[in-house]
DNA sequence: ATCATTTTTGAATACGCATTCATAGCCTTG
DNA sequence: CAAGGCTATGAATGCGTATTCAAAAATGAT
């Protein structure tokens, strides 16, 4: 005799468990609200009783009276590029430790962004955090977060909104210091969407690093996306240009361009990424990037979301790390 | 002087929006709910002043109510096997275009699994859709999903709860198939997590496959995990057997593989996969693999979880589709 | 034109909890 | 020992909507 789905028993209200106990409603109430006006015994007997009888306060309804949710909009457009699976799911972990539940929005291009983030507003999250999503221009931006608290990760938005990104400036810069000592002189880039804010500043910081070296922008690629295929066809259009190393705006992108010098038999030419994705480790490629700080990205996240109040509109950046591999020194991954 | 969060104006009530247009807050409501008993021009009348005056229903009051939230939880263990984020998301925007809502569940190894998933409880999600997550075993799975609706993909669970699947038992034997056809004979097997019933199901349908057509077994190396380096590791492994090719139980373990042979100079081997993750069809793989049918698992999902009521528990084999690429030719890999 | 039936509408109530308000108990201090 | 100040508790109320119930309006049949 199974249990049919939905015939479950109705879950016990604090009424109630507190008739079973006999004490009143609003005692259950307090014993689970921290920082309540309720004596340490009694507040041990209401939750030895909950445990002893299976009650849970319903969040639905505390929800209706706090006018707290405890959840957070996450919203991504691209889960395609690795990175951001690995960032979404440090970000829930991170946030379920605070207590915060997240509610997963992904943008899917052709009907109306906002049609796809109403729940945003109706379900009253508390906060917002969109992941790069470049989808979003800043008038829904606005409209989407409009009086919740709002944080924007990898992306940068209009000055009256948090962000948190990576140093892009100390990336560039530290990943053209390293090809510099390892002796690359004439260099090429291949960028990313270069009409967002971030794929504009990791260029102009590669390239005024680059002047102040002495070296040599032999070329530049522009793709339409952060993808493996873009990265591919931005290493072949630079191939005329005979340069000594390639910098990629992202990791996939890397990965693209060096399987096809691999192709070509240009294997020769270094070739840097960023982000630091697990892939870049993988011994096929061994690709020297710039690793994004996740933990601390999610850490200042996850302590922003728990103030009650964002307080002013802030810029974080926050310092990566060189990851030397064999993908930018002399000679690339050609055989030995 | 901008505007601070949380500053915003409440959100009207529907009791305020049927004050302002002259009407009762049931007429408000009943023209917000679908198959309600109201007249078609009052509810004109009620929908547009609501666009009007910039009313929405608040979700949280009639979850309350309805005992309905159309909020799906989503259990996830394991988001680097590049597999589940494409999965997740097209599910997400699935269950999204029928009006469901995505909490993410990101299970971490360490605090107890049902502390983190109390929330699948107290939120009162509608429904639970558990991805391949080996963590959750019988008893807890159980506890999660009480009283709601669940289905499980890609696992396999006890036979009182509905499972999707693709069918594996039909991807082993395409894959065996055309290695034999190719010329294939002494084959290898690196299995995933032999301990799950769908690790068990995918070799023994392999194995079973491999006596039928009188091809030659001659060695499996068992994983800890579907991750790339496990595949390196078995391949490895199954060198000193000198398989003609090696079959592999996930693409990632696949790719793993493929590095690892290449790397030791055995590169002729014959590869194949099972997933086809978008990496799979980069030239520097080119893995022939078996395609899991995403669009069909996700159409599945989100029909079920329309419906009031699961119904009895089912297993849904949802056959998928052989991708033949280089990887699985005689001669593997290897530079031509 | 009248009555029976159906449809449409509004008032009232319930959903489960947090919180305010008022009270009863307790401790402190003069 | 009394008065004042605190703390711990319970009763009552409200959060915003869906729904039930009863009444009113509209429709149809004779």
């Amino acid at each position: 005799m199974k249990k049919l789905a939905g015939t479950a028993a109705k879950p016990l209200t604090s009424r109630q468990l507190a008739a079973l106990i006999g004490v009143s409603q609003s005692a259950v109430s307090r014993a689970f609200t921290p920082g309540s006006s309720i004596a340490p015994d009694l507040r041990a007997r209401i939750l030895s009783g909950a445990r002893n009888y299976g009650y849970q306060p319903n969040a639905i309804a505390s929800m209706l009276t706090t006018r707290r949710t405890n959840i957070v909009g996450i919203v991504v457009s691209d889960m395609q590029n690795p990175f951001y699976p690995t960032l979404i799911e440090r970000l829930t972990q991170g946030l379920q430790r605070a207590g915060l539940q997240s509610l997963l929005f992904n943008i899917s291009p052709g009907s109306s962004v906002e049609d796809q983030l109403v729940a945003l507003r109706t379900y009253n999250v508390d906060a917002v955090v969109v992941i790069s999503a470049t989808v979003l221009n800043a008038k829904t931006l606005a409209w989407a977060t409009e009086g919740r608290k709002a944080v924007l990760l990898n992306r940068l938005g209009s000055d009256d909104i948090t962000s948190i990104c990576c140093d892009n400036t100390d990336g560039a810069r530290m990943i053209v210091d390293h090809l510099f000592a390892v002796g690359h002189r004439r260099i090429g880039y291949v960028a990313g969407l270069t009409k967002t804010a971030i794929g504009m500043l990791r260029y102009s910081a590669f390239s005024a690093r680059l002047a102040e070296l002495g070296m040599r922008l032999v070329g530049t690629a522009s793709s339409e996306s952060y993808s493996y295929d873009a990265g591919w066809r931005g290493a072949l259009d630079l191939l005329p240009q005979a340069p000594d190393a390639i910098v990629f705006a992202s990791d996939i992108l890397a990965l693209g361009g060096l399987d096809a010098l691999q192709r070509v038999g240009a294997a020769g030419i270094g070739a840097t990424g960023f982000d630091d994705i697990p892939m870049a480790a993988w011994p096929g490629y061994s690709l020297t990037t710039y690793r994004q700080p996740i933990a601390a990205i999610v850490e200042r996240t996850v302590e922003l979301l728990r103030r009650p109040d964002l307080g002013p509109a802030q810029l974080f950046t926050l310092k990566g790390e060189l990851i030397i591999r064999e993908s930018s020194q002399v000679g690339g991954m050609a055989p030995a």
